[in-house]
DNA sequence: CTTGACCCTATAGTAACTATAGACATTATT
DNA sequence: AATAATGTCTATAGTTACTATAGGGTCAAG
């Protein structure tokens, strides 16, 4: 199959399936008489690894080695075990993080009164103030 | 003070002063005659509320709208509420989608028999068949 | 008077793609 | 067969919000 086929069957773009080939997550196809990538199923069934991992919240790195793995499975898998645990502990910081950011917001939100006078604006009010959040660590909340 | 004090004070690096210079969310400041920046303290009050929104997440678009309701009040603050109204909603998209991020990772964490065995390890199977998880959309997690 | 810390500008690099330009190949229609 | 529409190719630049680097100037202390 043509680019064009597999991007819709994988449902990965096929500008996209072209940066993976250059960066070294799909080897290079065949390519046709007038030069076009030619793909076979085990180009899908990879591709589709890939998506799956993506679907996971992994990025390029970690789905680089995944794929080693994967061609070249070694006898303990462990450290795959290892990976989706910090993956795991990953997310949880994130969640913990937003749900901070999240008390602040409301917070803020309350602060606003409703009197409709710009100069008074609870929110504005509220943001001016940076000591409010003093016992928070002064740094940009990661979204 | 010059633009490392500044720095200091506010909890932002030099660079980023100067590339907030850049993009129009600080003022070109005085120079001295070394051709140094000098603020002075309403200079640090305007980046201390760019960090103060920075720590609610919110990014340079946004600040940049909320510096323009700070320079030059308007009558009706509603909009900022609104604002924050709709950062909450998003704050709490990205925490759903986390959250559900996460089952499927403990799902995925689950397959791992501890086999020890590349081939056979749950983990890997689990992200071959990718649809395992046919009824989700088929794209990537947003982390 | 030189060392070191600080500051300046301009440019390039980051992640993980996405968009664009300009050209060639293939397929469908007339 | 000519033409038009679509698909594909490469290479390059743009995206966000900065960060890093190169190559130089300024200032205070010893």
């Amino acid at each position: 199959m043509k680019i064009g086929e597999l991007a819709k069957r994988s449902g990965c773009k096929a500008v996209t399936i072209r940066y993976y080939e250059n960066e070294g997550l799909l080897p290079a196809p065949e390519r046709s008489e007038g030069n076009y990538r030619l793909y076979g199923p085990k180009d899908l069934d990879r591709l589709d690894f890939i998506m799956h991992c993506r679907e996971h919240g992994m990025r390029p790195p970690e789905i680089r080695e995944l794929l080693l793995f994967r061609d070249k499975p070694q006898r303990d898998c462990t450290w795959v075990a290892n990976l989706v645990d910090a993956h795991i502990a990953d997310v949880d910081v994130r969640i913990a993080s937003l749900e901070h950011l999240k008390k602040h917001l409301e917070r803020l939100r309350c602060a606003c009164g409703g009197e409709r006078e710009g100069e008074a604006c609870g929110i504005m009010r509220s943001l001016d103030d940076r000591s409010c959040c003093a016992s928070c660590e002064r740094q940009p909340a990661a979204l």
